[in-house]
DNA sequence: ATGTCAGGCGCTGCCTGA
């Protein structure tokens, strides 16, 4: 069973690609982020017609989150990360598929740091903490699987000394990471990559993809209970260097059957 | 500091967010 994250950066602007990738790649269930879409302009049609099913979360303008999956639509749990109700930004979505709690999440940028953007950042970050800790204790199978905005260490940038004191690299975002990791979590790329550098995004910027100057910020943490199920995980890179590609690359993981 | 995208507004080019 192949679980996929994609920040989409435009659903619309990007469909080519995604129905393109999602045609080589037949995964199982898959994550979007960005989809810079109100709810009404999902293309759902278009998706339909590639052989998935949505369940999507949209907002004008920014953020917007989805999860497909072939056939049928995924049983939603829920929408909007718990923890603050006046929250209003489309960040998080919840479904079960095949027994498996998928929690598909877009966590803040965060710049400029410190700012109030920083500091939206580390509360939805104590939030994702918080609600994570609760699958842990009652040792469900999930999957935190997204745009985690964070470079979890100097392994995940191609110079970490110009990322500094970027709201992704900055000691605290870095800590809350290992925090959520400390509670149990895998993260499933490095588990299978343990030395290398690996990138999930490339700017759009001084050709960052053709020089690989990228950043690892997608990630696939799964709990306790699914990790003897992990065979396989990896980055989808070549897709960044389709015509209008994403600046993020398809990331992925592969579960034995339970 | 730079650079490049998307969407929104509203009609052309500029703004914000990333």
């Amino acid at each position: 069973m192949k679980i996929a994250t994609y920040n989409v950066n435009g659903i619309n602007a990007r469909l080519p690609v995604l129905l393109q990738w999602l045609e080589q790649a037949k995964p199982a269930v898959v994550c979007l982020q960005e989809l810079k879409a109100p709810q009404e302009k999902f293309p759902l049609e278009a998706i339909r017609e590639a052989g998935y099913e949505a369940i999507w979360h949209g907002q004008k303008s920014w953020n917007g989150v989805a999860i497909l999956t072939p056939h049928i639509p995924a049983e939603e749990t829920r929408r909007g990360l718990a923890g603050d109700p006046d929250d209003s930004q489309s960040r998080y979505i919840e479904a079960r598929v095949n027994g498996i709690l998928i929690r598909c999440l877009y966590l803040p940028n965060g710049n400029p740091a410190p700012g109030p953007k920083f500091d939206y950042k580390l509360r939805w970050f104590e939030r994702l903490k918080t609600h994570a800790a609760q699958l842990i204790k009652q040792n469900i199978p999930a999957v935190l699987a997204g745009d985690f905005n964070v470079i979890p260490t100097e392994l995940d940038v191609y110079k970490p000394e110009r990322w500094l004191e970027d709201a992704l690299f900055r000691p605290e975002t870095r800590q809350a990471y290992q925090q959520l990791l400390a509670q149990g979590w895998t993260d499933s790329l490095r588990k299978f990559h343990p030395q290398q550098p690996i990138y999930t995004f490339w700017d759009y910027f001084r050709n960052a993809y053709g020089r690989n100057a990228g950043l690892r910020i997608d990630h696939l943490l799964v709990s306790p209970a699914l990790a003897g199920r992990l065979s396989e995980a990896a980055v989808d890179h070549q897709v960044r260097g389709w015509e209008k590609s994403s600046d993020h690359a398809p990331t992925w993981i592969r579960l034995a059957d339970g």
